[in-house]
DNA sequence: TGAAATAGTACCAAAACAGTACTATATTAG
DNA sequence: CTAATATAGTACTGTTTTGGTACTATTTCA
């Protein structure tokens, strides 16, 4: 259906948290922040802690903390965790099938398509959102969101 | 999962076929050429029918044949025919419910990603699907298009 | 009049998604 | 030392979407 899963779009939210914040933050602390479902959002960050997108401290006051900087993790880091691997076309329906010797008409220009996404996801990065958040809220003046920070 | 439904993969490989042909095609003609699922065939170009994409020829030797040349067909009017209309984000996550203002980190990005793949989807016409089908084959020479960039 | 085609639905099984639950382990505050 | 609070790992479940089928009616032509 061509759009992204819950999972990615809270996987999104919780690495901007994250990438603001310099002290481990917990599970439950972000689920609370942002009215997710606790067990949900406990279980992608315990994916992201395993892909190396971000580095867990355990025990009383732990959480977790971003494991590279924000520059360095892009939107194709973040869907290739929670979702499968993007792959737009997935040509199911086999080259050798076709009448016309391999001509496959949707494949050329539906690859096209799929690099252009997948270029502008590694393009994308973490900071990149991030930044661009700021500027979401016409009203609001431009005072950065460090009331994220009450932890 | 940010990838095409068959419904929509196997539709444009339909309308590529009517794309290239002047007389009525029947369902079963080209399900028969293509090795697609006969039943699946005659209700996606059911739907495309319905959606004006195609005309219909009813009848013995009747068929389908595109509603309008090429050129004016894109993407974008396919797979709002055999997807939902396209929305990569659907903000599930109301914004209200967010701690710090409506100041959702994801929107602004992902908006703008959503509004390149769209873009892309609305040049993409059925005509250029056809003509770049043509170079399918490795052996051909690289001509232009390459990846088409996103804004 | 019968064969071949579309028109319009309604249906179903399998897969993916969204979310929960449970057990184990680590760390630290008291 | 122990209780509280965290992550680690994994298994489970209900709902929705997807992929595909079936059936009945209607149109057209040989």
């Amino acid at each position: 259906m061509l759009k992204l899963s819950k999972k990615t779009d809270y996987a999104i939210i919780l690495l901007c948290h994250l990438g603001d914040v310099d002290a481990p933050v917990s599970a439950q602390e972000i689920a609370g922040n942002y009215q997710l479902p606790q067990p949900m959002v406990a279980n992608i960050l315990k994916q992201l802690g395993a892909a190396g997108l971000i580095q867990s401290v355990r025990g009383q006051n732990g959480g977790y903390v971003l494991a590279r900087n924000a520059e360095s993790i892009s939107l194709s880091d973040i869907i290739s965790v929670t979702d499968n691997p993007f792959n737009l076309v997935e040509c199911a329906h086999d080259e050798e099938l076709c009448k016309v010797h391999q001509c496959c008409p949707t494949r050329q220009p539906l690859v096209a398509l799929h690099r252009s996404i997948q270029r502008f996801m590694e393009d994308m990065t973490l900071s990149t959102i991030i930044s661009e958040s700021y500027f979401e809220n016409p009203d609001v003046g431009r005072t950065h969101h460090e009331t994220t920070h009450l932890s």
